[in-house]
This record gives structure tokens, sequence and C-alpha cells, in this order.
DNA sequence: GACCTCTTACTACATCTGTAATAGTCGATC
DNA sequence: GATCGACTATTACAGATGTAGTAAGAGGTC
């Protein structure tokens, strides 16, 4: 039951189909296009890629020419590369992946605020 | 640089020689065995690789046997796989990840207190 | 009605990954 | 000195990924 496996060019793909859905083939090319330089066709070709792993979901518009939606929610995905990513570099303990990135990066005032309120908050609620 | 690309099954491999080394190709597999299945020769092939990769160096023991060692720190390739699963997933944003990993995950109060100092901490370093 | 443009379906092909098998070398063994 | 067991080097092979090209139908254009 887990996301299917996104590779990371399908993924620039289903970034564009979570941004705005529907979109026919040759609407995801020109978005794409002046970011990653892909050609039509290799656009086409993840795209029914995605569509066999079951990522996107794909039908016929009104013109008769086939559009392609998100089939999973972004944060179903995010979900499980996130958990995959746990596993493997951090040994599923997500304590020491926190610290990685909380030490790494650099946060505003706001933003601390707000991650310091959702530390106790996950406190509270395991209670 | 940036480290090499270290696939799943190579990351395995890794960890068994973060942990200790040098280590033969035979004692890597042996230390394997039991939570991979991996035949020795899948070991020495994923060695080899490592080595091209540049994430292992190689050299004979005293009894003329190949051992292997890491040739990159553990931290510097979880800071680069970090970065770029940060980039990917989170389009570089790292108090995004940092709520869903937070918000994902059961910590006990103190690595919740570990966790609000090292955010103050990161605060006033900016500073 | 021949031609150009979209769209679709199918095919191509190199590289990387996962997972080994085979062949050849070398030292210990009987 | 033929044999058995490590070790090394080379090769295999299928599936995933990146990056398209080609062929063929359908609709507008001159």
């Amino acid at each position: 039951m887990n996301a299917p496996t996104i590779s990371e060019a399908e993924w620039t793909v289903m970034e564009a189909l979570w941004e705005r859905a529907p979109q026919t083939a040759s609407e995801v090319a020109k978005t794409l296009q002046p970011s990653t330089g892909w050609a039509v066709n290799t656009v086409r070709t993840m795209l029914t890629r995605l569509v066999e792993k079951g990522a996107l979901r794909s039908g016929d518009n009104a013109a008769g020419v086939r559009e392609f939606s998100p089939a999973l929610e972004r944060a179903l995905v995010v979900e499980s590369v996130g958990r995959s990513f746990l596993d493997r570099v951090f040994k599923g303990a997500a304590q020491p992946l926190l610290v990685h990135f909380a030490s790494q990066s650099k946060l505003t005032p706001d933003e601390v605020r707000e991650l310091k309120k959702l530390l106790d908050d996950s406190l509270n609620n395991q209670a």
C-alpha cells in the first residue's frame, strides 16, 4: 500500500500536476520546458509511466485530447518518500533527522516559534 | 563537490563499513548476510562499484587480501543526500520539512527539549 | 486532395541497479 | 602434484530511468 516509487525526473512532472490539474501532455511539456529543456516526447513518456504506476489518472477532455491529473495526493507521497528517507539515512530515528536539518538551516524567529509550538503539541497529544 | 550517488543497496554496504573498517569483502558479506541474504558476489559487485564511485578506498592487508574502508565521512554523505531530498521534496525549504517530520513523529520530552534548545541556538548563531 | 500539425502509440538505446554466475589464480592439503 | 577453497576479475542479465525518435491517424489549410 505504499505509494509507488517516483523517480527524480518523474517527481518534476508530478509537481507540475500538483500545481495545476488537469493538464494535457503539451501543456505540461510547455510548463516544464524552460526549467528542464525536455522534449515533448520525454514528458509524454514520463506521463505514461506515471499512469502505469498509478500516480496519475488520465482521461479525454471535451476536445478529445488526453489530460492528466494526480491520482495521489502530494501529502501522501511526501509521507511515503519521507519515511523511506528517514529509514534509510537515519535508521528510522526522527530525532537525529530533525537535529540534522535544524542545525543545518537558518530559520526565522517566527519559524522557530512555530516549530517549538509544534514540538510542544506533539508531546501533549501523546499524553 | 557533491558526494557521489549511492543507491539504496549500496547504502547498506556503506553502513557496514561506517560501522567498522577496514573489512574484507567476505567480512562485509558475512556481516550483511543475515539481514540481506546477499550472495558474496553481490556484495563484491557493490564494493567494486563503490570504489569506482569514490565512496570507498581499498588496499591489501597483511595477508594480501583486499580490504575496504569508507573514503567519505558518513556526515558528509548525509549532508549531500539530505540536501538533495530537501530540494526535491520540499523545494529547499527546511521549515516545512521540519514541520513534516516533527508532526509525524512521537518524540520523548528529552528529545523535544534538546531540539528546542537547538532551535534557539540556531537563532543566536545567526545574529 | 496533398500537406502540415497535433496527438497517440510504439520503439530505441545508454546507464544505473539489483543480483548474481563463471573463469582463472594461488596457497593449503592429502 | 591433483584437488579444494578463498579471492579476484570479468561477464550476464533483467528492470528502472533519462531522454528521446518514428510511424500513423485526424483535422485544419491552401
